[in-house]
DNA sequence: TGTTAGCACTCCACATATTTGAGTGCTAAC
DNA sequence: GTTAGCACTCAAATATGTGGAGTGCTAACA
C-alpha cells in the first residue's frame, strides 16, 4: 500500500510541527484537532497522525505521548512548508549594522548581533583572502636579524609577523624591498601572486633574491593559512543552556567544547562552502546531518556573506533541532541584505 | 567559654580537608579515626568535630551527614595547614614553556598548559604596558585620509590602528612624521611620554603639529586601554564540567558566561593586581572572598608573571573550591619560574 | 580529666508501590 | 471517510518503606 502525502496530511504536519516548536513538549490529537482551518476530530488525526509516523516524519518518544518531528520532518518543513516572516526591508537608522573601517570589528559584531537576537550561539568565520588583493607590505627593521612584516588587504584588514633572517639586514635594503615588493605585488590577489611573478620579482632583486625568498615565504603562509588557528568570531555559546534538551552535562559540555576548538568549527562549517548554494545561499543542517558528533541534536543554519572585492565568508547559528527557523532564516537575510547594502551597492 | 585550635584539631582539620579535596565527599569522624598517626576513637575525633565546627572552620551538609570545610577552613588550611609539594627545578628539555617571538603566542600556550596540567579552567591576561618601552612605530599611508599605524613594544607585542586624519596626508609628510615620533619617543614608556615631550614634538612638527596630535592619541589609547575588550586568553573553561558540584545548569551557564566576557574576567582579576603581594606572589580566593557572582562557588588562585622590562600580567586558574591547591600552587610556581629562567635571567 | 564504648536518633539515598492523566489504537456506529 | 467511545499504556508525580552512614549524648573507664 503506497501512502500520499495528500495535502491535508501536510497541513496536519505542518500545524505538529510548529506547535513543537512554539512548546517543545510532544504534540497530541487533541491539541491539532482544535486547529481551527481543519475541523476534524481528534480520532480522525489519529488515524492521520499513524500514516505520518509510517513515513517517517513524526515520532513518538514513548507509546501514549505525542508526536515530536523526525529529522526528516524538519527536512520536509524548512524545505517546502515553512513560510519565512516577511521582513521589512532595511530602513535608515534600523539598521543593525554599520560600516567600520576594521572588518574585523564588524564580524564580531555581527556575531553578537545575530546571538542576541536569536538567542541561540552563533559564530562568524573570518573572510577567506584568496580572491582578495593586497593594499599594500610595510616591512621594517626590529633589529640585527628580524624584520616586521605587516601585511594590509582590501577591506582593511591588517595581518603582521615577524621574520627571522639568516643574516643582518641593512635598513637600507629593506627601503629597496619596500618599494620593490609593493610595486611588484600591490593589487594582487594571493592566487595571482604566480610563480612568474615571483620569478621576475626575484631578478630584479638581485643579490637579496634569498631574502625576498624568505620574506615572500611567510607573507604566503601568513595571508593563506590564518596563523595558529583559524580565525572564527562565536558569541552567546551559553544560549545552548536556554533549550533543556541541550543543556544536560554531557551535551552542553561537547558543545561548548566545540565553541572552544575553533579549529573543529571551522571544519563543521567549511563544507557549506564547498557546497552548492540553495535557496538563496542560506544552508540548513538538522540534526544527523551534521558531521561534528556534539552537533548531532542541534540544527545549523548558515548563510555566505560577502564583503565586495571577493572577500567572503560564513555567518552561522547553532540551535536546538526545535529552533525557530523561520526567524532564523529571516534574520540572517535581513543581515546579509544590510551587509550588501553597506558593501556592495555603495 | 574559649575554643583553643590545639595541635591535634589542626591534625584532624588537616585530615578532614584533604580527605575531602580526595573524595568530594562529606567526611565522617570514623575515616579520620582510621588515620594512622593519631590514633583516636571515633568518638573523640566526634567531640572534637563538634569544637571545629562551632568555631567555624567546617559545616555539615544536614545532620547525620560527615563534615565538610566551609570557606573559613579553607583558608586556614591554604594560609597554615598545606604543604606544596616540592617540585623539581626546570631542567633543560622537561621545561613546559619556551621562548617565542611573540609573547601573545607565549601567553595562549601557557594558559593551554595549564588548564591541561591541572583540569581546571585558566586564564592569562595580556601584559600590561605601562612601563613598558616603545620599539617603533611605523606609519604608512593607506588612502587619502587614512593612515595605518603599527606600534611595536618590547617584547615584540604589534598593535596597529587606522587613524582617519581630517585631511589628505601627503606621502611625504608622513615619512617625516615616522622619522620625528621615532626619534622623540623610541625607548620611551608610556608613562614616560608626557606634557614635556609631547609638546616638543609639536612644536618640532610645526605645521603638521594637528596630525601629530591625532595620531599621539591614537597611539596612546591603542596602548593604554586595550582597543575593544581587555585581551585576555582563556583555555579549558569546558573543565569545570568534571566536577559535579560546579556543572549543574545555572552555575555551569554562569560560570562559562563569565568565561565568554572578557571583560567581567578582567574586573574579577585585576583587583589581584593592587593587592598587597602575599606568600611569594600568589593569591587565593576562596569562594565568597570572590566579588564576582557567578564564582561564589569556585576558588580562584592566581600570580603575578613578569617577563622583563616592566611588562607584567596575572595568570590564573578557576576551579572548585575542592581544589587540589598544592598541585595548583606547585605549578604555578614551577611555570612562574621557567618564565624568569627564559625572561629575566638570559 | 580526657578517652572511649554503646545506644538512640536523624535524615539522606534508594527502592518500591500507587495514583494520575495525557494520549494512543481499535472498534463499531453514523 | 469520519467520529464517539472505550480499554489500554506509560511517564511523571506522589507516597511509603527500608538501610545505612553518621551524629550527639551518656555512662563507664584509666
Amino acid at each position: 500500500m503506497e501512502l500520499e502525502l495528500d495535502e491535508r496530511k501536510l497541513k496536519i504536519l505542518k500545524a505538529i510541527i510548529q506547535n513543537y516548536l512554539e512548546t517543545g513538549e510532544p504534540v497530541g490529537s487533541r491539541t491539532i484537532s482544535k486547529y481551527a482551518d481543519l475541523a476534524l476530530s481528534s480520532a480522525t488525526i489519529r488515524n492521520e497522525m499513524s500514516d505520518l509516523e509510517e513515513m517517517g516524519l513524526i515520532m513518538q518518544p514513548h507509546t501514549s505521548a505525542g508526536r515530536i518531528p523526525t529529522d526528516k520532518g524538519y527536512r520536509l518543513y524548512v524545505d517546502e512548508l515553512m513560510e519565512e516572516k516577511e521582513r521589512e526591508k532595511p530602513d535608515g537608522n534600523e539598521m543593525l549594522i554599520q560600516r567600520v573601517d576594521r572588518v574585523e570589528l564588524l564580524l564580531k559584531n555581527l556575531a553578537k548581533i545575530l546571538a542576541n537576537n536569536t538567542n541561540y550561539a552563533s559564530l562568524v568565520t573570518a573572510p577567506q583572502y584568496h580572491h582578495n588583493k593586497l593594499k599594500f607590505i610595510q616591512l621594517s627593521k626590529v633589529d640585527e636579524k628580524k624584520i616586521l612584516a605587516v601585511v594590509m588587504m582590501e577591506g582593511n584588514v591588517v595581518k603582521n609577523t615577524l621574520i627571522n633572517t639568516l643574516e643582518p639586514v641593512d635598513e637600507q635594503i629593506i627601503v629597496k624591498m619596500n618599494l620593490l615588493l609593493n610595486s611588484f605585488l600591490t593589487g594582487l590577489s594571493v592566487s595571482e601572486m604566480n610563480l612568474a611573478v615571483i620569478s621576475k620579482l626575484k631578478n630584479e632583486a638581485g643579490e637579496y633574491a634569498p631574502i625576498i625568498e624568505t620574506v615572500l615565504d611567510t607573507i604566503s603562509s601568513m595571508i593563506t593559512e590564518d596563523d595558529e588557528e583559524p580565525q572564527i568570531y562565536t558569541s552567546g555559546a551559553t544560549n545552548i543552556f536556554k533549550y533543556p534538551e541541550l543543556s544536560d552535562g554531557e551535551k552542553a559540555s561537547g558543545l561548548i567544547s566545540t565553541f572552544e576548538e575553533k579549529s573543529v568549527l571551522n571544519e563543521l562549517v567549511v563544507k557549506s562552502m564547498n557546497e552548492p548554494k540553495q535557496s538563496h545561499d542560506i544552508n540548513i543542517y538538522i540534526g544527523d546531518e551534521n558531521k561534528n558528533e556534539s552537533m548531532k541534536d542541534c540544527s545549523v543554519v548558515t548563510a555566505n556573506y560577502e564583503l565586495g572585492d571577493g572577500m567572503q565568508g560564513i555567518i552561522g547559528i547553532v540551535g536546538p533541532k526545535r529552533m525557530d527557523y523561520e526567524k532564523v532564516v529571516g534574520t540572517l537575510r535581513t543581515l546579509m541584505a544590510q551587509l550588501d547594502d553597506i558593501y556592495n551597492k555603495s
